[in-house]
DNA sequence: TTGAAAGTCTACCCGTAGGTAGCACGCTGG
DNA sequence: CCAGCGTGCTACCTACGGGTAGACTTTCAA
């Protein structure tokens, strides 16, 4: 139990750099923030950080990875769920955006600093992205097939709407008009009209 | 005349020094590529660089502006046009891809090393943004008034569909499966059909 | 109380790359 | 053939920041 607590408090000093890394390398850029940012930002000093990272690109994928994860499980949950293709589509694209405004430095961050992580890293990460895109581009298909949706081109269909949603990094902001339930129900919606299916908002 | 030669090759020049550096950026990143980097393709040394733009981010900002201005004008262009809404939408649309797909370099840049930005430089750029948004959001109300599109909220509207065409940077090959001709029409179609405009695609 | 292990800090190294001073080469006109 | 200028190069400086060695402190078990 000794033991017990102290893996929690190795992770909970783990997670804690990983948010200040994020906070930073979201303001700064990844090259614009120092490890001795981070490390004053936590009131410790750089050799903390090498304590539980490698080096400074290994916390940059530590940071970018789960979150991709996370968009992928979104999508996959939804397209094996039960429901129409437009249910499912609603579905997957809502909480697709939820994770992207939940999770929107750590997207962000990814997005930028693509270039910075090693090969092994950003080909993992590809790999999902991979994924992700094949799970939309079918749930498309079958909406197509089922006759609930029109679309020209089901590949670049999927890469619009997918960049359509991971978009919203750019401008959502959490203090602004709109709650992250908003756009995430409005974006949804979008996505379904874009494809052409009925109901893309419900109409009263 | 021997003036307005020389004018033109200093010109050239700069041309060419701007042209390897985006070939460079786009590869490996701003902060992954060295000034020599650059100097060595082009068989020449830093000090040349240095006589044709002050600094690295000036560097940066030059071949970031201009790009930004072209995406402006094309909607500018297409919303001043004559037409129906549903129509100055497809011409915005199709143009403004265009312009994001044959300068996929500089905008992949833009969007990646916008925080390497001076204040200044980004603040101008910025500034075209926002009239870019308001423009297309404009568009989108007109079309509201006469009934053409069905759209829950306009503004975010015109960040999803302006979102889901700079998206395109990342992901349209220009050695790929379709042409920039089809890749521009297909999702200015995706975007009508999006805003609900009858003739997303034009049904034969 | 003591010894060892875990954890953190102080102090440093050193490669890298942005930026510059001053020289050398070649062109043009006398 | 030479003066002078424009142009680009050689050679350098310097700051910064990622990464590390080793000392110090704290904790805990015996």
């Amino acid at each position: 139990m000794a033991e017990h607590m102290r893996d929690e408090i190795l992770a909970y000093k783990r997670d804690r750099i990983l948010q200040e890394a994020v906070k930073l390398f979201y303001k700064n850029g990844f090259t614009g923030t120092t490890l001795d940012d981070i490390a004053a930002e936590l009131g410790v000093t750089k050799p903390f950080i090498y304590t539980h990272f490698r080096s400074k690109v290994e916390l940059l994928a530590a940071l970018c990875q789960p979150t991709i994860e996370l968009s992928l499980e979104a999508v996959a949950n939804a397209a094996a769920a039960p429901g129409t293709p437009t249910e499912r589509l609603r579905l997957a694209m809502a909480d697709f955006a939820k994770v992207v405004l939940q999770r929107q430095a750590n997207i962000a961050i990814f997005f930028r600093e693509e270039k910075n992580l090693t090969p092994d890293a950003l080909g993992a990460i590809n790999t999902l992205r991979k994924q992700f895109d094949r799970l939309l581009s079918g749930l498309l298909r079958e909406g197509v097939a089922s006759g609930e949706f029109a679309i020209p081109d089901v590949d670049v269909a999927a890469l619009a709407i997918g960049g359509m949603i991971s978009w919203a990094y750019t401008w959502h902001r959490p203090e602004g008009r709109l709650t992250l339930e908003d756009v995430c129900g409005t974006l949804a919606g979008l996505a379904l009209q874009m494809v052409g299916a009925a109901a893309g908002r419900p109409r009263g």
